[in-house]
DNA sequence: GTGTCTCACATCGCTTTGTCAGCA
DNA sequence: CTGCTGACTTTGCGATGTGAGACA
């Protein structure tokens, strides 16, 4: 590119500048692959040419994996969260039917005496130990235990809860989509349905492991010890990597992707448990490869070797019989061995504490052995299908209490991070589950069941896992400790692989000097930073400040450390309470921005008072008092701090006087608003009054000297001149406006007449007219025209006819000021007699009149007070119209008389009927009390408007 | 071979005192 | 002319949560 001088043309600042030819290669290469660049110069002739080649779509994709990924994790959340509320409103219902007293007097029945006896012979009275007592009951739950176990129930090794991951479900859901509706009782879920089932198994003293436990507690309850029923809920984990098998090293050497190869492990993984879990197989044989009958060498399971291209759901209850014919042969998965999911507690009411049972193992007061994290550790490689993550103890009045802490093994490092302890939703969520359960009131075993559990946690144990340390309630390594958070004074515990670990309690959080200043606190002077940290810049004010802090520091050491920007954090004990300057004159002290800080109100000078009130400020401003706007916090926005100031700060002896003024000034300002507002109103109702006047006149002018007042009567009439004598003058009364009144208001007071307007051609309302329709008046508006209009002779003619009917209203049709019509008004009022009968009387002598009713002498009523003209041929004609629509249900005859008066009146030589076909009901006639209460209130509304 | 650690990415929470045009 | 009001714009960093993969 080649920059010339002579390029800049007539830019005498440039002239300042000498310019210099350089040469420019002529072609700009671009190394980047993506953007060429071809640079068009005046000189040598180089074309731009900018060609931008659209980005990889790896971000999209990766993007879109991510989305994917989050909706995923909502939906494993969701589902473990609506789970476990199923699963404990399942617990719930068993529960209560364990209450079922005919199920009570069946298992007394069933029991042997003597264990009724060892419970009963449990008295204060023949044994006053407390402690023996307790030694007692714990011996005869064991013996009642132990019989349940070797001698009464015998357990099935299937029917029993089992846990299950989101991947599994997922399969499931998928191959059994169609067939879950018929498949039902192909399920391995032992189905109780009623208190009855449960009889039916005590009966048949079998069941599976959880049917145990439920009829055990249910015994306990019919022995009338308190006993709780247990349950571990089995929810679907909501981490994804639960029961997922690791990714295996030997995989590695794959040709196929990472992911492939993953998902290949996970397949033979699958593989492998099969042969040695019943559990497993059922997972393994709805895997997705054998779900879409993918029989290729790589996928194919040993299982589907020999069933080659079965249905899936087919192969599924095979492979189920299969396994459950197996299943006695594996002895870790025994569920008489394992750990159970229900259980019972029974209360010591010696000791004032709950006994953990297992019914089906015959464990009595033994806490650990419920926990199945240990259990797993010599079954590595099989997916777990207990896991304990929320243990809920459900009681005979139904309410329930969280019992994890009891029962679950490094329940602070481990379950109740599960649980969601510290990571706030979650927890939040399951509290309010537990909730739900929850007894409204206390009682006083509540409390010792809780310092118990409080003591479980304390007497844990160090964590095993560095995990396990992060938001421990008890340690704490100094790794975990947050920006913030330093430990003091850091005494040691013990070692965790080599890192001192320190107690919970010794953790102190710190705070800036400024931070402290917001809580209304100063460091002490002299005090030292416990901790030194980098500052962090979040306003624009303070990154400017930053950086030039930064630049000066650099200039300084001549490009040395350019260390960033430290602060000190300090802990609350180096502070003090911050102790402003006192007011002195009456003089606010303020800061650097004018105003005065009020965080808290200790912050508030002595000799000062806080007015909180918006707008004090100009009044305190006016009055001439000194004083400092209150800022008492920030709203952040858009990188910047915008403080919340609240009212004034004032020395106290001005409160009163400024608080007075402000006061009345409030009050002149809601007068003064008041009165706007009431201004307002006025006007709109002048405004609304007006209108309706001119839409009214409008309305009796054209449908008076002329039906053909709309565009579609133009058409109508036009038309009619083919079939004349059909077509009935008051098309115009077809539309809404005449179906709909629109308000009783003085609708003639403005009674122009358009011999009038025709006569002075001019004026108001004539520009009005012309305004307001146009073309809506067609030929019988031409009167606005002038004489040489086309429209002339159609003006002429309908004139002439209204005038014939209209002698006294000539003189009398000028528009009237509001003014004039009140002073009208008044007038009327003076010599208003008899206003019901007189107006009544007199239109009966013309033929329109003679035919109207209930709403003709209203209408009159009106026109009476309105106007001092009488005989208002308009108003009969609006009435005319008006009757039609009253009055058509009315005698024909009637109807008759109506459509030659209207056929005068309307200055139509068509007759025609009228052209609607509504039947309208009559207006119920008025009395001549309700006529007169009317005509008063209309002339209070017209005095109102007047005023 | 599993449990634990590390890394990458997502999400949350902290941050702490403007400017300008339009209108009354 | 003055003073008030509302629109403007949507950051960025560290801590922490979450999940996948590596490794002891």
């Amino acid at each position: 590119m080649m920059l010339d001088s002579r390029s800049i043309p007539g830019d005498s600042s440039e002239e300042d500048f000498e310019w210099e030819e350089v040469d420019v290669p002529q072609q700009i290469h671009e190394t980047n692959p993506e953007l060429e660049l071809q640079l068009e110069g005046p000189a040598p002739r180089a074309n731009i040419e900018i060609t931008l080649h659209p980005g990889t779509k790896k971000d999209d994709s990766k993007k879109a994996a991510a989305a994917a990924a989050r909706a995923e994790r909502i939906l494993r959340t969701g589902t473990h969260k609506v789970h476990t509320v199923c699963l404990l409103a399942n617990a719930r219902v068993r529960n209560k039917w364990l209450n079922d007293e005919v199920l009570h007097a069946r298992l007394l029945s069933l029991t042997p005496l003597h264990l009724h006896n060892g419970f009963a012979l449990i008295h204060k009275s023949r044994e006053p130990d407390h402690n023996k007592r307790g030694r007692l009951f714990e011996a005869a739950v064991t013996r009642l235990a132990e019989w349940w176990t070797s001698t009464f129930f015998s357990v099935l090794p299937t029917g029993h809860i089992k846990n299950r991951t989101f991947d599994e479900n997922e399969r499931d859901l998928a191959l059994r989509g169609n067939a879950i509706f018929e498949d039902e009782e192909s399920d391995d879920g032992e189905r109780i349905r009623s208190p009855n089932s449960l009889m039916k198994h005590a009966l048949m003293q079998t069941g599976s492991r959880d049917t145990s436990a439920q009829l055990f507690t249910a015994l306990c309850r019919a022995l009338d010890i308190p006993a709780r029923l247990v349950v571990s809920l089995q929810s679907v984990p909501w981490q994804s990597s639960v029961g997922k098998p690791k990714f295996k090293i030997s995989e590695k050497g794959r040709p196929s992707s990472r992911q492939k190869g993953k998902e290949r492990a996970r397949d033979t993984d699958g593989l492998s448990q099969d042969s040695d879990f019943e559990g497993a197989k059922e997972i393994n044989s709805q895997s997705p490869a054998e779900v879409l009958g993918d029989t290729s060498p790589g996928k194919a399971s040993a299982q589907a070797k020999g069933k080659g291209k079965a249905q899936p759901v087919i192969k599924l209850r095979k492979t189920k019989r299969y396994s459950e014919n197996r299943a006695s042969t594996r002895a870790p998965f025994d569920p008489t061995v394992t750990p159970p999911v229900f259980w019972t507690e029974v209360f010591s009411r010696a000791d004032g504490r709950w006994l953990p049972v297992d019914p089906i193992r015959g464990f009595v007061n033994k806490r650990h052995v419920f926990d199945p994290s240990a259990e797993n550790s010599f079954r590595s490689g099989v997916p777990q299908e207990n896991r304990m993550t929320y243990v809920v103890a459900l009681e005979e009045d139904g309410f329930g209490r969280d019992v994890t802490a009891r029962y679950a093994k490094d329940y602070t490092a481990k379950v109740a991070k599960v649980q969601g302890v510290g990571i706030g939703r979650r927890k939040e969520w399951w509290d309010s589950v537990v909730q739900l359960v929850t007894r409204p009131y206390r009682l006083q075993r509540d409390d010792t069941e809780d310092t118990e559990l409080h003591n479980h946690q304390l007497t844990e144990g160090m964590p095993t896992i560095l995990a396990g340390f992060k938001g421990h309630p008890l340690y704490v390594l100094s790794r975990h400790l947050r920006r913030e958070e330093v430990i003091d004074p850091p005494v040691e515990l013990g070692k965790f692989r080599g890192e001192p670990v320190y107690p919970r309690s010794s953790v102190i959080s710190l705070k800036a000097a400024e931070n402290w200043m917001r809580q209304g606190r100063v460091v002490r002077e002299g005090c030292q930073p416990m901790k030194m940290v980098k500052q962090r810049a979040v306003t624009i004010g303070r990154k400017r400040e930053m950086e030039l802090a930064l630049e000066k520091a650099r200039t300084d050491s001549h490009g040395g450390d350019g260390q960033e920007d430290m602060q000190g954090l300090y802990a609350k004990s180096q502070t003090e309470l911050y102790k402003p300057q006192p007011v002195i004159d009456g003089k606010v002290p303020k800061n650097d921005f004018g105003n005065i800080d009020l965080y808290v109100p200790s912050m508030l000078p002595e000799g000062s008072i806080h007015i909180p009130f918006k707008g004090i400020a100009k009044v305190a401003k006016r009055l001439g008092f000194d004083y400092a706007e209150a800022v008492t916090g920030f709203e952040f926005r858009n990188r910047r701090a915008i403080p919340v100031i609240e009212g004034i700060v004032v020395a106290e002896e001005n409160e009163t006087i400024i608080v007075e003024a402000y006061l009345e000034a409030e009050n002149d300002a809601e007068e003064k608003a008041h009165a706007k507002r009431l201004d307002q109103v006025h006007k709109r109702w002048i405004r609304l009054v007006q209108g309706l006047r001119i839409r009214d006149r409008l309305r009796r002018q054209y449908a008076s000297n002329t039906d053909d007042a709309t565009p579609q009567h133009w058409l109508d009439t036009h038309n009619a001149e083919a079939h004349q004598g059909e077509q009935q003058p008051g098309g115009y009364l077809t539309t809404a406006d005449d179906v709909v009144k629109p308000f009783h208001l003085p609708k003639d007071q403005h009674t122009v007449l358009p011999s009038s307007l025709l006569s002075s051609t001019t004026g108001d309302d004539g520009a009005e007219i012309d305004e307001a329709v146009p073309e809506r008046s067609g030929a019988a508006v031409s009167y606005t025209h002038p004489r040489d209009s086309p429209l002339h002779f159609a003006q002429d003619v309908q004139m002439g006819e209204v005038s014939a009917d209209l002698p006294s209203r000539r003189s009398n049709v000028m528009p009237k000021s509001m003014r004039e019509l009140a002073e009208d008004d008044l007038k009327r009022q003076a010599s208003e007699i008899a206003p019901s009968d007189e107006p009544e009387r007199r239109p009966r002598s013309t033929p329109a009149a003679r035919t109207m009713k209930g709403g003709r002498v209203k209408m009159l009523m009106k026109s009476g007070t309105n106007t001092p003209s009488k005989g208002n041929s308009s108003i009969e004609r609006k009435n005319g119209k008006k009757r039609i629509r009253e009055d058509s249900d009315s005698a024909s005859e009637d109807d008759h008389i109506d459509n030659a008066a209207s056929t005068r009146d309307g200055n139509s030589s068509k007759g025609n009927p009228p052209t609607t076909g509504r039947v309208l009901r009559p207006r119920p006639q008025k009395n001549a009390a309700k006529l007169r209460e009317e005509a008063e209130l209309e002339r209070a509304f017209r005095r109102a408007i007047a005023e």
